[in-house]
DNA sequence: CGGAACCGGGTTTTT
DNA sequence: CCCGGTTCCG
């Protein structure tokens, strides 16, 4: 082997080991921070490089499009344009692609739908109700649950016995899960485990089909392999039954989707899985510093469930891991925002490579309101997606119904927004109608307004709507599609809805409806876009610009930050109190893992902390420290107890005002969030400005107003 | 049918 | 505390 090349040179001896052992299945066991994104992307260039196989019979999966955009950069810097051919992508994406080109041998048409959760449950909810069931005893969340469990395991309708679920809704979870799927493929629709399942079922049942991909897919990688469930599993499996060149990357350690399906046990098996399999290990870290890494370490040796293996580094710099306490949660937020401040000021490192990570969303507020106080610019990952707030929603609901009027679920999302005097009754009657005669809602609708039994609001506006919809879809074939998109919610009033609101949000709402339909022209056409948008998020743009970031531990997997805040480390935030209840050991250990992920992000510091009070449910609770910090060795950080440093404590009450972009404009001159000092009052923040007067918070004293010349800027 | 006023229940993590 | 769902009234 040739390691002169640019790809090989710098790997160490396991990196090259795993890079250039192209033949049989390989597992690469590669803790964190241990070049594995680096070694993916050398070893398919090594393949095509060594003419092993064209781009076009590489086959790479991962779990988020972040990740395979991110290996397909690095692959075409040297392979260039190539590699438009080689398929990476996330399991959901390449299987949706297959379904396209085979969806009739299942039943499906080729233009199928994807839907997500939402989806899901408006139409679990319906199910229920037509069961009989009431929502509180078949909650539509538990069975979405179950049916996507059985789902991850690749589990058929057909293969359910009706008590699998003990005595649940009356052992109908059977018929309950074949109804659901009956439904989807009625509408032309998918969920998310759809696309495996009917993945699997196609190449079961028709072999020529598998032959192909088997044949097409010369070497097959695969990233996190620890979090792959029973369908992806057995779609790896199927796929390199022929060649058997599979490698997988993992690493038990940071296995953190056990709720969703992953199955810990895929990684712990796979020598036993495939004849002949070469294990390699990852245990040099480039990431890190040693005392991170020594804090992971030790936590993470409190699990019992792992292959035991101790990344090193050769980073003996920089500093202890702190771990501290404050009084209570806004405190906390409080403190970390200074600190962040400071370290920006003193210019140790630039605000993106700093990361705030919690266990549960709802902990980001209290950051969201320091960083704001302070005029620290931020973003937050994962929360708001864009495709996930009403509006978008209702827009994409347009859509779908534009091109498939069948697509019930769409319907009903829209038919009566805006408002157009369709209510609950007028609804049930167009169910009504359209169960008893076999048709979509849509076709339901059409028939009731022609019958014409009644000559009332609802019916015209109704049949308004459906005139609407259907000028809309003709004017597809020969009228730009964002064109037709656009002048359908202007038509059905959609837009005017928020024009005339005047909530201050409307507006950002109207724009938002906007920018969906300008989106619109990056896509061949509606299918494409609709197929797009369902299997990607938002942590795609984890952007360049200079802001702290904020995000749950999940999302920051595969992402490193110079510096990392780690706070809420009490019991019951973290380990959350709800994963031990449900799943005792298990869920502790997975956890800990949680833990060990969010630990190994940073690169050079690492704070720990946690609150003695917290407000939970909107009072106030005294707290305990987690069990986490407790099982790591004290001589292993530094503890910093800001418990009786009252500075916070005392004034409670900031004011929180909004000054998220005013910093860089405002700054020069005591512009608000300014941070100032003043000879006897101290340190404080200027709120607001009023000629050659600021009206300053002090963190001593509280809000006082004072002349700009007796402040100076800290 | 739509809006306002009220009540009760829930906060884990997501392709 | 925030939300979604329900109820009651115009």
């Amino acid at each position: 082997m040739d390691d002169t090349k640019e790809y090989l040179s710098g790997l160490n001896e396991s990196q090259l080991e795993a890079v250039t052992h192209v033949e049989g299945p390989l597992l690469i066991l590669a803790g964190a921070g241990t070049g594995k994104t680096r070694v993916l992307t050398s070893r398919i260039i090594n393949i095509v490089d060594n003419a092993h196989a064209f781009p076009s019979q590489i086959l790479a999966v991962t779990f988020t499009n972040k990740a395979a955009s991110e290996m397909r950069q690095r692959v075409e810097k040297y392979l260039g344009d190539v590699m438009g051919s080689m398929n990476i992508g996330t399991f959901h994406s390449i299987a949706a692609k297959i379904l396209r080109k085979h969806a009739e041998l299942l039943g499906y048409k080729s233009d199928y739908t994807i839907i997500n959760q939402d989806d899901q449950i408006r139409l679990i909810k319906q199910i229920v109700k037509d069961f009989g069931f009431d929502e509180k005893d078949v909650p539509a969340k538990l069975l979405l649950y179950y049916i996507n469990r059985f789902k991850d395991r690749a589990i058929l309708p057909e293969n359910v016995a009706s008590n699998d679920i003990g005595h649940f809704a009356n052992n109908k979870i059977k018929q309950l899960y074949h109804e659901y799927q009956d439904r989807l493929k009625n509408f032309n629709a998918m969920d998310f485990g759809d696309l495996l399942l009917n993945n699997i079922t196609l190449f079961n049942t028709h072999l020529d089909i598998c032959l192909l991909y088997q044949n097409k897919f010369k070497y097959m990688l695969v990233d996190e392999y620890q979090d792959t469930n029973i369908a992806q599993y057995m779609w790896l499996r199927i796929l390199s039954q022929n060649n058997n060149n599979i490698c997988c990357v993992g690493d038990d350690d940071q296995s953190i989707y056990a709720w969703r399906g992953a199955e810990i046990s895929n990684i712990l098996r796979f020598d036993k899985d495939y004849k002949d399999a070469k294990v390699i290990r990852l245990e040099r870290n480039y990431r890190s510093t040693q005392h991170i890494l020594n804090i992971a370490s030790k936590l993470i040796a409190n699990n019992t469930m792992r292959h035991f293996k101790e990344l090193w580094t050769e980073r003996t710099d920089g500093d202890m891991v702190k771990v501290v306490n404050y009084y209570d949660d806004k405190e906390e937020a409080r403190a970390i925002a200074d600190e962040i401040d400071m370290l920006e000021r003193m210019k140790k490192c630039s605000l993106s490579d700093i990361a705030v990570l919690v266990r549960a969303g709802y902990q980001t507020r209290n950051f969201e309101e320091s960083l704001n106080f302070l005029g620290i610019p931020y973003r937050i990952i994962g929360s708001t997606k864009f495709y996930d707030r009403t509006e978008v929603k209702d827009g994409v609901a347009y859509i779908r119904l534009l091109i498939n009027h069948d697509d019930n679920l769409a319907f009903e999302r829209i038919i009566n927004v805006p408002k157009r005097g369709v209510g609950p009754s007028t609804l049930q009657n167009i169910i009504q109608l359209s169960k008893e005669n076999g048709i979509s809602y849509f076709a339901a609708t059409k028939m009731l307004v022609q019958q014409k039994k009644s000559k009332s609001k609802a019916m015209d506006s109704l049949a308004d709507f459906i005139n609407h919809i259907e000028t809309s879809n003709h004017q597809l074939k020969h009228t730009e599609h964002r064109k037709v998109v656009e002048e359908l919610m202007e038509k059905t009033s959609y837009l005017e809805m928020y024009r005339k609101e005047d909530k201050e949000d409307a507006k950002d709402r109207f724009g938002n409806i906007k920018e969906l339909v300008r989106s619109l022209e990056e896509y061949e056409s509606l299918n494409d876009f609709l197929q797009y948008i369902t299997l990607v998020n938002d942590a795609d743009n984890v952007a360049e610009d200079n802001r702290v970031n904020i995000m749950t531990m999940h999302a920051a997997k595969g992402l490193e930050f110079d510096t990392v805040f780690l706070p809420g480390w009490e019991e019951g935030v973290f380990p959350s109190s709800k994963s031990i209840e449900e799943d005792r050991e298990n869920g502790l250990e997975e956890e800990r893992r949680l833990a060990y992920v969010a630990i190994t992000r940073a690169k050079r510091n690492l704070t720990i902390s946690y609150a003695c009070y917290r407000r939970v449910y909107g009072d106030f609770q005294a707290s305990e420290i987690s069990r986490f910090i407790n099982e790591l060795p004290k001589n292993a950080y530094q503890l910093i107890n800001n418990y009786f440093n009252n500075t916070y404590k005392q004034n409670n009450n900031h004011p929180v005002i909004k000054i998220n972009k005013a910093r860089s404009i405002e700054h020069a001159k005591f512009g608000v969030g300014e941070k100032v000092e003043h000879v006897t009052f101290g340190k404080g923040v200027v709120l607001s400005a009023d000629g050659n007067v600021r009206q300053v918070f002090f963190e001593k004293t509280g809000v006082k107003k004072i002349m700009v010349e007796f402040l100076k800027i800290v």
